[in-house]
RNA sequence: GGUCGCAUAGCUCAGCUGGAUAGAGCGCUACCCUCCGAAGGUAGAGGCCCCAGGUUCGAAUCCUGGUGCGACCGCCA
């Protein structure tokens, strides 16, 4: 059940038979009309403007077309009453029993309560992560993980058949500068003194790795040439990096569908094959580039390369492809990677990039543009830097002085449940302040505790519940008496529950996670707030001593609040709690 | 020089892809624990939605031009 989708639904209809009536023209576009909760609750549930936009298609004033559209709205049983008011605006107070279907609808659907169909199963790819496997996933890679994976849930949840996906950068310079690192920690390990040149990884992490390199090859590697070992310990150095991350990513509930390989692009013609569909397409060329405007490289020289025309997709200068040298670059098998992915027949692409790739966004929506031949959108969403704190204070991060903060230091400190909603309380492109101390405390600024203890605390009500003899299973709690929630509090609290799936679609359409998270924090609040009253008036408490039916209705919305926390919660991939510790 | 992002209460931030008198938390002020958990609650004060134009019934939201902050900017990964 979706309220405000029905709801549309009947004043779409009630247009069209105004249509059909002659009252209105016919064949009007009701394409911009829409049912919102008004700001202001004096305004009643619903409202929508369907007047207003109507107004210059069908040649009348805004007022005139509420004032024949109202009363028709009212004639709905589920409407009590149909006001317009201000510029043409109509709003709606809905009877009782809405309310209470809500609820019922909550509780009879549980967990696919507010599930979309927005997707009409069309496939969906979403890549995330594709941290270079050079060392373990940190700070920034986690909000990467956590924002790329509730997306992909969001994404599934709105009726989308979703591929989670990691793109592993093992082609490049920097898996040659792992494998020379190994390799150095590999002779530490047959007792050499070795210094870390500029330009390897000296990080300790290696040190194992060099170790169980010693145990497969004994001394084989010792005092060779790079010619002899430098393939094999570059595959066992990307093989141990990608378990140590896989691992990473389990500890923080990520788990991807597949792993792509750039390495496999190389020397399989797939590289190749994507470029040859671009230059069937006239968008490859050999040419020089001007120099970049402003400041100019001290070695600058212009040079002839292969260019890709990204500039024909909307890109301000077209894009080499390949070097001077002869060798790709970079692009080169990101293109190839995105023309795979078309390949395999998506019906959308998702990327999410980090802040500091900014500048790659319009080049490869070029390159899915040109090799889609517009047909496929590529979405780009882009995640800020996250800024650690403990106490308060900035918590400084240095390789160097070994205050480097990974995932792993992250997930084991507070948690992979608070490290992933925390994460979402702040949408992906605005810079995250993450306070080791303040993310663990138990008040109602910490908006996990808040959405966590606003479950527990239900389920806390059905335990007490269940020993004064009430039976509240789900099916009970459906079929109670449910107009006996007629407080005005007691409908802000099913109103929101009517949102929800409403939110969901919203934050599908947009690609951000991060308003389901607000959204459960609102959630939250209004239950607490309805709780809270329980305090002055008796009579709004959920466990009416002695009255049953009564009690099963108030047990109701508290079950239907908790069926939807946990819904969102679980697409945001945290664990709902029974109870707070 | 260019591109992208950001600018909303004293602070940290939401704001439905154009709706009515712009919201939340913190902080501030005043009240409130006989209670299913006060790990709080209720009420209140607090705004030039960066500036200037434009689009329209209507703009924090869209467009143009500024200002400030940040990131990125031929072969790097």
């Amino acid at each position: 059940m979706n309220l405000y989708a029905d709801i549309r639904t009947l004043v779409t209809d009630t247009l069209g038979a105004m249509a059909r009536e002659g009252a209105l023209p016919e064949g009007l576009d009701t394409g911009a009309v829409t049912v919102e909760p008004p700001r202001d609750p004096a305004h009643g549930d619903m409202a929508t403007n369907a007047a207003m936009v109507l107004a210059r298609p069908a040649g009348r004033k805004p007022r005139e077309i509420a004032e024949a559209l109202a009363p028709r709205l009212a004639a709905d049983p589920r409407v009590e009453t149909a006001d317009v008011a201000g510029p043409g605006f109509i709003n709606l107070r809905l009877a009782v029993a809405v309310w209470g279907e809500v609820l019922r609808a909550a509780l009879s659907e549980g967990a696919g309560y507010g599930r979309s169909s927005l997707g009409q199963g069309r496939s969906v790819n979403v890549e995330y992560v594709s941290a270079n496997p050079t060392g373990p996933l940190h700070v920034g890679h986690t909000r990467g993980a956590v924002v790329g994976d509730a997306l992909a849930g969001l994404m599934a949840f709105a009726g989308y058949e979703v591929t989670r996906e990691y793109y592993i950068n093992d082609g490049g310079a920097q898996v040659d500068t792992l494998a020379r690192s190994v390799y150095l920690r590999y002779l530490e390990a047959h007792g050499q003194e070795v210094a870390f040149a500029e330009g390897t990884y000296p990080g300790d992490y290696l040190i194992p790795v060099g170790q169980a390199l010693k145990e497969l090859h004994g001394d084989a590697f010792v005092d060779q040439p790079e010619s002899v070992w430098l393939d094999e310990v570059r595959a066992f150095a990307i093989g141990k990096m990608m378990e140590m991350i896989r691992d990473d990513l389990a500890a923080l509930g990520v788990t991807m569908d597949r792993f792509f390989s750039e390495k496999s692009l190389y020397g399989t013609g797939r590289i190749e094959a994507a470029l040859d569909s671009l230059r069937a397409k006239g968008l490859i060329y050999e040419g020089v580039l001007e120099p970049p405007k402003g400041k100019v490289p001290e070695d600058w020289e212009p040079r002839e390369q292969t260019l890709f025309r990204s500039t024909a997709h909307g890109d301000d200068v077209d894009r080499p492809v390949m070097k001077s040298d002869g060798a790709w670059t970079y692009f080169a098998p990101d293109i190839a990677y995105h023309y795979d992915k078309l390949e395999r027949g998506y019906d959308l692409l998702i990327d999410v990039f980090g802040a500091d790739h900014a500048g790659y966004v319009k080049r490869m929506k070029a390159a899915v543009s040109a090799l889609s031949d517009g047909r496929v959108p590529l979405e780009i969403r882009l995640t800020q830097l996250v800024r650690l704190f403990k106490g308060g204070a900035p918590f400084k991060m240095s390789k160097r002085a070994g205050t480097f903060v990974t995932l792993r230091d992250v997930v084991d400190e507070v948690g992979a449940d608070v490290t992933r909603f925390v994460m979402l309380t702040r949408k992906a492109d605005a810079p995250l302040d993450f306070d080791f101390d303040a993310v663990q405390e138990q008040t109602r600024e910490n908006p996990v505790f808040y959405v966590q203890y606003a479950h527990a605390r239900v389920c806390s009500l059905l335990r007490k519940a269940r020993e004064a003899g009430i039976d509240v299973s789900d099916d009970v709690l459906a079929g109670a008496d449910l107009s006996l929630n007629a407080h005005e509090a007691e409908t802000a609290l099913a109103a929101k529950i009517a949102e929800w799936p409403r939110l969901v679609e919203i934050a599908a359409r947009t690609g951000e996670p991060h308003r389901v998270a607000f959204y459960l924090y609102e959630l939250a609040g209004e239950f607490h707030a309805l709780w809270n009253k329980g305090n002055d008036e008796p009579a709004l408490r959920f466990l009416q001593e002695g009255d049953t039916a009564t009690s099963r209705a108030k047990i109701a919305q508290a079950r239907a609040v908790a069926v939807v926390i946990a819904t969102g919660l679980s697409i945001l991939g945290v664990t709902p709690v029974d109870e707070m510790r």
